[in-house]
DNA sequence: GTCTTAAATGCGACTGAGTTGCATAAGTAT
DNA sequence: ATACTTATGCAACTCAGTCGCATTTAAGAC
């Protein structure tokens, strides 16, 4: 069941999704080698309404792996004004812009927040995005 | 039917919740009056679950004014990752931190953020407040 | 003040993303 | 292969927020 060479959270050549699941102590199943593929796949985050098209698995076992995955700190959560939860694989800190036009959602590594004493989880940024504000100029 | 002074979005003196209302031309109810006094008087964003006990209306009444305000511009509303909507009067805009152990919310004023071509509307923080980070030391 | 009209309210039913209980299926270890 | 443990599918459930509709209330005209 070999697959395809992802590099997150520092596996970062000649490993499979198998391998990285192994390692974190999770059983390897059909439905979570598919999750990872897809997670991997895509280039933002991804909510469940946007892939339940392209996954053969009952809702709850996609929720229920998202959960495992968070746990073992291979993906990262968030939810947008919508109510509805994005996942994207764990990587380098970075703040996420959601579009409250056409809803789209980006990840945005140029900005870095500080705040002392705290300690910060994810960021989310409500507005419009570039094409929004463009389209209404 | 004189309330309080308020100082909201520029009406800053002899100015009260009637008059702002009027000024809006949103018909003054006892229900609008409400509200917005609670909100004068709350520091930080509030949700209907933290309110509900003092007030007497219906919760549709809530949440339908809520949203009339919101499109007037006299209140700002966020989600916290806990799915609940919080409210605050239309002030200079700051972001919002929501504490993931405690569930707080508090208003960050020192943080800045730019992002050129997009339109910033809300920002939210989530992760350990000061006091939480504190705590498991 | 009374009348008229449009908008606000209360109530209960509804929505929908996400969760949960449980019987069954599929991994894993020996 | 067998035994044991965990994951899955399904259906029922949760619960913050929304909606439809009958009734009440505000605001403006007279
Ligand atoms: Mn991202
Ligand atoms: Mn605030
Ligand atoms: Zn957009
Ligand atoms: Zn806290």
């Amino acid at each position: 069941m070999r697959l395809s060479c992802i590099s997150i959270f520092g596996y970062t050549y000649a490993m499979n999704i198998e391998n990285l699941l192994k390692k974190k102590h999770i059983k390897v199943t059909t439905a979570r080698v598919t999750l990872l593929k897809l997670l991997e796949a895509a280039s933002k985050p991804v909510c469940y309404e946007e892939i339940k098209g392209n996954i053969a698995m009952d809702k709850a076992t996609f929720y229920r792996n998202m959960i495992t995955f968070e746990e073992a700190g291979i993906l990262n959560a968030f939810e947008s004004n919508s109510k509805m939860r994005y996942f994207e694989l764990e990587r380098t800190p970075h703040a996420h812009f959601v579009c409250t036009v056409c809803h789209g959602v980006e990840c945005i590594e140029s900005i870095d927040i500080q705040l002392p004493g705290y300690e910060i989880g994810t960021i989310v940024i409500h507005g419009r995005c570039r094409s929004c504000v463009e389209a209404r100029a």
